[in-house]
DNA sequence: CTCACTTCTTACTTAGGAGTAAGTTTACTG
DNA sequence: CAGTAAACTTACTCCTAAGTAAGAAGTGAG
């Protein structure tokens, strides 16, 4: 704005800058229709230097794919660590995730739905699916807890909350199966099942799991309130 | 194979044909990368018929989404009706759709993962970081139960199921709090902790959920071994 | 100033694939 | 055996975007 000349820049910043905009433009776009022209030109800068600094639209995804990886797994660890017993660290580490990909959600888009690459009715006909999917399976959670457990009057919220969670975990457990042809649909449904029911209960009732005291560490110097979550890491401080 | 010359086969008929090839041609390809030409050859047929038929590229895909996401959901509901109570039914449509997918890989990809659309590098990129994050939840997982219930001695196989379900669940969850903006990261990891922390020492001590006695129906018409789980239900028999 | 090195640009080439115009063959119908 | 409608083909057009060749301009060292 200010400069009217393009001032120039050390290859290790522009670099950054170069893919700072490209996980911008992937997150909106999606891998194939995203443009190395576009990508270049919200950098200030012209094709070819793109393709002399990370060599090709591939290599240029590869990267932003390393860093956005890094800083999420960097997040996630820096909160997991510290903290006494594994069930914290666990909780803390789950929760800065949900911190991390809040804050930079194109980074998690990237890392995670390329669906964005599909067009726009594309895109709304899979979630459309999606939603579906979560409504009847909210649908069952609310009646069965309703039957099993009286008067917990689970409200919709949560009972969607439930639902998310059994979905996600059977998206993922699908991967899970391919390695272990062995198991029975049957099986891993049954297990999912007994994993989850009992928690069902709990947080429709509206209970929240509270940390347990830190059973190596009295009293920990940490604020008593928020655990870790805001003080999400910036990027590990890669330009000079 | 045996009749030399191409039989000519009327719209309906030819139509399925072209969507089924396009299922195959999208899942080992991702949208993009797949060619009209290559699923109009494949089908046995050239490429105006498929836009003759099915308006666009995106049309295509959009016909593939509809009857795959049909056809799944039916299986979910089909095997959740019928029984009695709604943990049981909601245990028959979990059943139902790990069936599913396990037997309609391509369905499942094309409706799931579009990241196939990405280069072999790419794919391999995502695979390893999505890993990594597994091995480092299961991790945590086996010290916490271990910690917790001293001699249960969680396997490998199960400490990962058990990461499975938990990033599952927190991917999913990451949609679910675009929708809900009040909610804070430290407070989904709650619930989410709430939900799962108690099943998991079920799970990672080698019990298995069971159904329980149906409340409603004394006697079911069912066999009492498996609940619907083998019989996925054939495409709704869309040909004539 | 000038040599050498890095940053950066303009202006292409090229390939691949979406979509179409126009015509051809098969098959049923009276 | 027409005649007609549906099934089907060949042979294009055209556009987008990846990737590159060749050189210009700023910058620091002697």
């Amino acid at each position: 704005m200010s400069d009217k000349r393009r001032r120039r820049v050390p290859r290790q910043v522009r670099e950054q800058q170069i893919i700072d905009m490209a996980v911008q433009v992937f997150a909106k776009r999606g891998y194939h229709p995203a443009s190395v022209d576009e990508i270049a030109e919200l950098a200030g800068i012209s094709k070819p230097m793109v393709y002399l600094y990370l060599d090709s639209k591939e290599g240029l995804f590869l990267a932003c794919l390393r860093r956005e990886a890094e800083r999420l797994a960097t997040a996630f660890q820096k909160a997991a660590r510290g903290v006494g017993s594994p069930e914290m660290r666990l909780w803390a580490g789950l929760s800065a995730f949900f911190a991390y990909v809040t804050e930079h959600r194109d980074s998690w888009v990237v890392l995670h739905r390329q669906t964005s690459e599909l067009s726009e009715a594309i895109t709304e006909e899979v979630a459309r699916a999606r939603r579906a999917v979560m409504a009847e399976v909210a649908g069952l959670v609310r009646d069965g807890i309703a039957e099993a457990a009286g008067p917990v009057r689970p409200g919709d919220e949560e009972a969607d909350f439930v639902a998310h969670v059994l979905v996600g975990a059977a998206d993922s457990l699908t991967d899970w199966m391919e390695r272990h042809p062995g198991e029975t649909p049957d099986r891993v449904a049954r297990r999912l099942m007994n994993m989850v029911w009992v928690g069902m209960r709990n947080v429709l009732g509206g209970e929240l799991w509270e940390p347990p005291e830190p059973p190596h560490a009295p009293e920990g110097p940490e604020a008593p309130d928020a655990p870790h979550a805001p003080d999400v890491p910036g990027p590990p401080s890669v330009e000079g």
